[in-house]
DNA sequence: CGAATGATTGACGAATATCAAGCTGCGTGG
DNA sequence: CCACGCAGCTTGATATTCGTCAATCATTCG
């Protein structure tokens, strides 16, 4: 299989003395809130590791050894049921952790969507750690609770919202998300395909496309190439995505 | 209106320095971390709150500044569209903690199911004893995280499951929960009305109803007055809640 | 260029929602 | 103590949304 992965943002000179110092995703994962000896601590323990796209990282069930931050590429996170039934719980983006902390095991599989690149430590590492600098903790508190509060909007919009709702809503998290990161809220790229969008939406890939379709018709949204859409009318998303 | 609560479990003596000390809680809440002194400096920032059933407790979006522990009684946490739909997120049983620690603003609003009784204290006071002692975050990230996975199965529940299936689920999550209580697996209480059991699977009412006739007509279940059930084949609910 | 993979569109069907009518149980008040 | 009324539950008839099945189209990649 051949695939490409973009080269790193940054090198790294000889006179730093860890990689993470130049992590490009330094300032968004927990390393973020540790000193410079910590962190050169903390490199001894990281692996970096690069996988194609549609490679399985880890099981739903597996004991929870190794544990991630993705620093390039978008993953999903997605739990099945027997016959084959999927939902997507999560769109893992650059600065995201990936397995779940304070669990012996994973709750969810893994899948890459694109090419990525993830930073591997020992999760009895990173335990460690914890007790050594708590600060790391409270980092870790903080993600967790903003994950749950976004865990709970996705619960609204799988029980009670309608397709358009859903996709509209869809549409403005990934905006609101490439907005914080300096990006343009009206152009939106979406690297996973309409069956991933569907997984995560819990609907099929043909409503989705029919959804698609009737926004572009609207006029709320535009084609702009492969994976690229443009927000025509955000206040008309916005309003879709509430259902008033 | 007319209502009355169960009586205290426990009394607490004179000898004892803090009502916290006693609390028929405190193992399953944050306080089964602390020591003592830190128990009774704990104590001096709690209020004890009762409430009637249906009584509004919380609003999403409210600024967070009070936050509280489940002493008795059951309430249920959701979250609203403009038009009224709703999604329950969550019941919290005695032992729960309700607010999320860590955010400026209610995630989701909260109202009584039956009456309650509540711990209550300041989020400023919490993050205070947080700086003090570090084993509460902890145990605080081992919480979320366990919700986080919680959350996760309801994910899958509301975007993938048909109703048999999310029906059984969610009788089968309650058995779970009360035997580890002490209780027996077999005969579940359901303190909620059909309208809270169908807001939290995604459902109406009627289909809820329906449903439960279903379950009721093949044997799975049985009522054993009003709102207890009883689980008559354990194994069939199991694969129903999985389509297996 | 051709095969494969993914996206779109159409026709139809199934699951669940909606609307409507009773039913049940319980608290209230006579 | 019984009858009434109300709220919640159940059941039936019908409507709607979304899923399923199938065909076509588009794009990529060898």
């Amino acid at each position: 299989m051949h695939y490409q992965l973009k080269p790193p943002v940054k090198k790294w000179s000889k006179t730093i003395a860890s990689p993470c110092a130049a992590c490009v995703v330094r300032e968004k994962v927990f390393c973020t809130v540790l000193s410079d000896p910590e962190l050169q601590e903390m490199a001894q323990f990281t692996v970096n590791v690069s996988m194609p796209a549609k490679q399985t990282i880890l099981n739903e069930g597996d004991t929870s050894a190794l544990l991630y931050n993705v620093t390039d590429g978008v993953l999903k996170i997605f739990k099945q049921l027997p016959d084959g039934r999927q939902q997507i719980t999560g769109f893992l983006y650059p600065g995201d952790f990936l397995g779940i902390a304070k669990s012996k095991h994973y709750a969810y599989s893994a899948e890459s969507i694109t090419d990525v690149r993830l930073c591997r430590f020992k999760n009895a590492e990173l335990e460690n750690m914890f007790k050594k600098i708590p600060k790391l903790e409270t980092w870790m508190l903080d993600t967790a609770s903003n994950e749950l509060i976004q865990s709970q909007d996705q619960l609204l919009l799988l029980g009670r919202k309608t397709a358009v709702e859903r996709l509209c809503s869809f549409l403005l998290s990934i905006s609101t998300r490439a907005s914080l990161l300096g990006a343009k809220a009206n152009n939106i790229h979406l690297p996973m395909g309409r069956e991933s969008i569907a997984d995560y939406l819990g609907l099929t890939t043909e409503t989705i496309s029919r959804t698609f379709s009737k926004l572009k018709k609207s006029n709320v949204i535009k084609s702009t190439g492969k994976g690229n859409i443009e927000i025509a009318n955000m206040q008309a998303i916005r309003n879709l995505a509430i259902g008033s």
